[in-house]
DNA sequence: AGTAATTGATATTTATAAATGTCAAAAAAT
DNA sequence: ATTTTTTGACATTTATAAATATCAATTACT
C-alpha cells in the first residue's frame, strides 16, 4: 500500500490540536470562521489537522498574542498577498475574482467557479500554504517585484 | 506676499485637530508614538496637523472603530507597502535599511541617515502621504507588479 | 505680565475582541 | 449497544488594547 504521511497529512482531530496548542476546540472553529485556516473536511463534517496546520496555527497564536494584532487585522493582510502572481491569474480571471478586486479578507474565503483558482483546493494551493505570518508575506512581495 | 495654504499646510493646533476627530489630544500622542502619523512639529516641539492629516486620521479611526483592526496591525500594514520601489532605492540603499529587512512597523517609523530617503521628510514622502487606509495599499502593490 | 494651551510621563478607566462555557443532535469509536 | 467526540448555535467570561485622566513644567498667545 502507497500511503504518504508527511507535513501536509490530515492527521490530528480538533481535540489533539487543541490540545498541541493549549487552546479550546472553540478557539479553533472561531479561526476556521474567521478564514485564518482551512482544515481537511471529511465528508461528515469532521475537520483534521496536518503538522503544517499546527505549525500555521502557531504563527496565528504569535501574531495575536506577541504582535497584538487583531484577527480582522491578520485576515487584511493576508488579502494584501498578490496572489494573482502566484496562481498565474489571466486578466480575465482578475476581472471575475473578489480577491483580486477587494481586501478584507484572504483569498482562500472566497468561492472559486470561474477562474483557474477552481482547480485547485485553497488548502492545497500555495498562496495558502506558503504564506502564515507577516515576513513570509512581504517577502513575497519583495521577491515578486524583483523577480519580473 | 506668496503664503500657499493648501490640504498639506499644518494649520491645526492639537486641541483643533481632536476637536475635529472628536478624540482626546492623548489619543493623537498616542497615534503619533505609534507611528501611524507624523505631524509638522514646530521648533518648540509643539504640533500642527494639516487637513490631510485630518482625513488620514479618519482613515486610521474607521480601521480601528469599523474594520477593527488593531494599531499593531495598521502598524504591520503600512510596513508592507513597497515603498523601495516607490523611492526609488538602490541596492545599497536597500542593504542599509530596516524598513526594506523588517516588517511590523511603518518606514517612516525608522531613521533614514545613509539612504534616499535622507533627502525627504517622511511627511512630504508619497509613501507616507498616499498610503493612509487599506485599499490603497493593495492598489500601489497591484500598480507597481503591473507596470513594471 | 498673566492666561491659555501644550508638553511628556504615569496611572486609571472603559470598551470589546478573544476565548470559553453550555447545550442538544449527529457521528465516530470501542 | 454504549461511550466518546464532534458538530453548530447561542450565551458568558476574561483579558487587554484603546482611550482618558491627572500632573507639574514649558511654551504660546493677547
Amino acid at each position: 500500500m502507497g500511503i504518504i504521511i508527511n507535513k501536509e497529512t490530515p492527521v490530528f482531530s480538533i481535540s489533539a490540536a487543541a490540545k498541541l496548542l493549549n487552546i479550546s476546540v472553540h478557539t479553533l472553529r472561531m479561526y476556521e470562521r474567521e478564514g485564518l485556516i482551512v482544515p481537511f473536511q471529511k465528508e461528515s463534517g469532521h475537520r483534521l489537522y496536518s503538522q503544517s496546520d499546527i505549525e500555521r496555527l502557531r504563527c496565528i497564536r504569535s501574531a495575536i498574542n506577541e504582535s497584538k494584532i487583531s484577527i480582522a487585522g491578520i485576515k487584511t493582510i493576508y488579502s494584501l498577498i498578490p496572489c494573482w502572481k502566484i496562481t498565474g491569474c489571466s486578466d480575465n480571471d482578475k476581472s471575475n475574482c473578489s480577491a483580486y478586486k477587494e481586501h478584507g479578507k484572504p483569498c482562500w474565503t472566497y468561492s472559486h467557479h470561474n477562474n483557474i483558482c477552481a482547480v485547485l483546493e485553497c488548502r492545497d494551493c500555495s498562496v495558502y500554504k506558503n504564506h502564515t505570518e507577516c515576513g513570509t508575506i512581504k517577502e513575497t512581495i519583495i521577491n515578486i517585484l524583483e523577480k519580473q
